[in-house]
DNA sequence: CTGAAAGCGCTTACAG
DNA sequence: CTGAAAGCGCTTACAG
């Protein structure tokens, strides 16, 4: 029934080499003749072999994973990133551990298990700073840390410009004739995981307004939870306010999703009579048209991983920062393209 | 820096004992004198050991892991299943690992990886029932499988009966004055990982309402995504056909939410002029005063980790099956209790 | 470039 | 009830 799994040493056996050769050839260590690799690869492929983590692990004295630690959210955004980093940890034969934060006792009772002593090697930290949950302002631990999506002088970080994509989002709009409304994302409400985009962007859109001279009162802005039905509500609530053209700024591509709902609902003609600006550059985006302000998600998640694995490699410089920058790319929902109206 | 840990070797010297012992007493053997288990623990504490996973898996030959296999949506359900989960198995020393099913391809690459053989001594799938998507209607694994808040013949399953929740719901709300409405909480777009509880919920909540007389026409219900923004769509869709008093059933504690906060927009009495009633029975409904169909979630995770750890042990009878069943638990939100209204 | 050996930190029969 | 030994499947210097 449960077939004993071959082992590196009946792949050297079968290779005609020693165990020391296939294992060098697993690592992908230079010092192996690309005959005897090809050769051990051959054997392991009759075998059907496939490498046992835990006595790498073991024989290693490390654990060859990665944990990462990211909000208790299910986004296309958490999606993209956890493809980026998986991208390049596992070309290098690491594995990524999720921990969703579940609530914050999970997330003390984790930090300061001794299961992340042996279970991580690295440890990613997406959009939440948690450092200020700790004594001194540092993680209780001493393997490499890497934040993405947020930022902190003490740790190497990777994290957008949100700042700029309101900017861009605003000159964007500001071109178009008609009312300018935005969405903002709302924070959770527990003020011990904040973070800062959603604001960031709202900040940086109400500057290029200004800066355009568009007004942009403050019942122009809907604050409402990440969700689809938030866009449709804020739809809504603008055209009590407005009528067509109007312009909507959404913050975020799910809630973007929302606004077109509703406007094919009412009958409005999307691009048009109201055009639709979403965040994040989510590839659902493209396929219903939506005009947005891209993240490079996944190059973030690659970025930070690099990062990491540098540090546990054994760099020890200084903390970097690497900002990336979003752009926009405009398709039907604010009028460009072929100009087919968005149909849901 | 990094000092070295300790190992069991230091612990057997210091308390002057065997390896063997120790490790008895790690996995908690009977036989060991209480005195000699003392002296052990005693040491350990003292050293400040930890036991290393990675070796205790190649030694003992197994993973001590299980890993769950569930969908990517960050709900307090889930929360609540994997701390059910957790509480029996960390006890047995078992992790438990998070495989959220980010997408199709992810979830097939996860199954036929190799990673899975050695990673997981058992699988517990959460809400899908996957076997469709495999050959012969079993997942390529040789190890136990069980499913939680799913059913399927071929596996261990422990379910809710939803059926029955609606019915309890649809029986609470009959009883009151005013027009009955319902909402019906949408599958996800993807055919390939469906779920079906809240469509029992709702054929249930019809079969009540079907029994005692009150109608219930379609235009009653309202189908959304599972958001708190669906509910506050649901009762202004609602007040558009119907004048208070209204009930409204709203299949899923989190939209029962929305609803609570349209109605305290609307200044409308909750409990009396709008009665609410949601299904779950998380925590949060409680601090609302939120009448809800309560399900033993945590039990209900506790349970399927005991059967995994039941066929883990060799326990080969034939599939089990453990249904639950849900409560009505009345609060303010149907007007019972101190009568508070709901202020949000 | 390659092999043989030592060792990683545990568990598990096997004797006593 | 307990100890000493073998072994889990790898990695990593160390020689050649």
């Amino acid at each position: 029934m449960k077939r004993k799994r071959p082992t590196i040493h009946e792949v050297a056996t079968r290779a005609g080499v020693g165990l020391g050769t296939v294992s060098r050839v697993l690592n992908n260590h230079k010092a192996v003749r690309p005959e005897t690799r090809a050769r051990v690869l051959r054997a392991m492929e009759e075998l059907g072999y496939t490498p046992n983590p835990h006595a790498r692990r073991i024989a290693g004295g490390r654990s060859y994973t990665v944990s990462i630690l990211l909000p208790f959210v299910a986004t296309e955004f958490y999606r993209r990133l956890i493809e980026g980093l998986e991208g390049v940890l596992l070309e290098k034969r690491y594995d990524l551990a999720l921990f969703p934060i579940l609530s914050q006792n999970r997330l003390r009772r984790y930090l300061e298990s001794t299961t992340l002593a042996y279970l991580t090697d690295g440890l990613i930290l997406a959009s939440y700073d948690l450092t200020e949950h700790f004594d001194g302002g540092r993680l209780p631990t001493d393997r490499p840390v890497v934040l993405v999506d947020a930022r902190n002088p003490r740790y190497d970080s990777v994290y957008l410009d949100n700042s700029l994509g309101g900017r861009l989002a605003g000159e964007c709009l500001a071109r178009f004739p008609g009312a300018i409304f935005a969405i903002k994302v709302e924070e959770e409400p527990d003020r011990a995981f904040r973070h800062t985009v959603f604001a960031e962007r709202m900040a940086g859109f109400a500057e290029a307004l200004a800066t355009a001279g568009r007004p942009f009162p403050p019942e122009h802005l809907y604050t409402t939870r990440l969700s689809q039905e938030g866009g449709r509500l804020a739809l809504r609530y603008f055209l009590e306010r407005t009528s067509p053209p109007l312009n909507v700024f959404a913050g975020a591509d799910l809630v973007a999703l929302g606004v077109l709902e509703e406007a094919g609902r009412l009958g409005l003609t999307v691009g048009r009579e109201v055009r639709v600006l979403g965040f994040d550059g989510h590839p659902f985006a493209e396929e219903v048209g939506l005009s947005t302000i891209a993240q490079p998600v996944e190059a973030m998640g690659a970025k930070a991983a690099q990062l990491l694995l540098d540090r546990m490699q054994g760099y020890t410089g200084p903390p970097r920062e690497v900002r990336f920058e979003p752009i926009l790319i405009e398709r039907e929902s604010t009028g460009a393209g072929a100009g087919a109206p968005y149909v849901p």
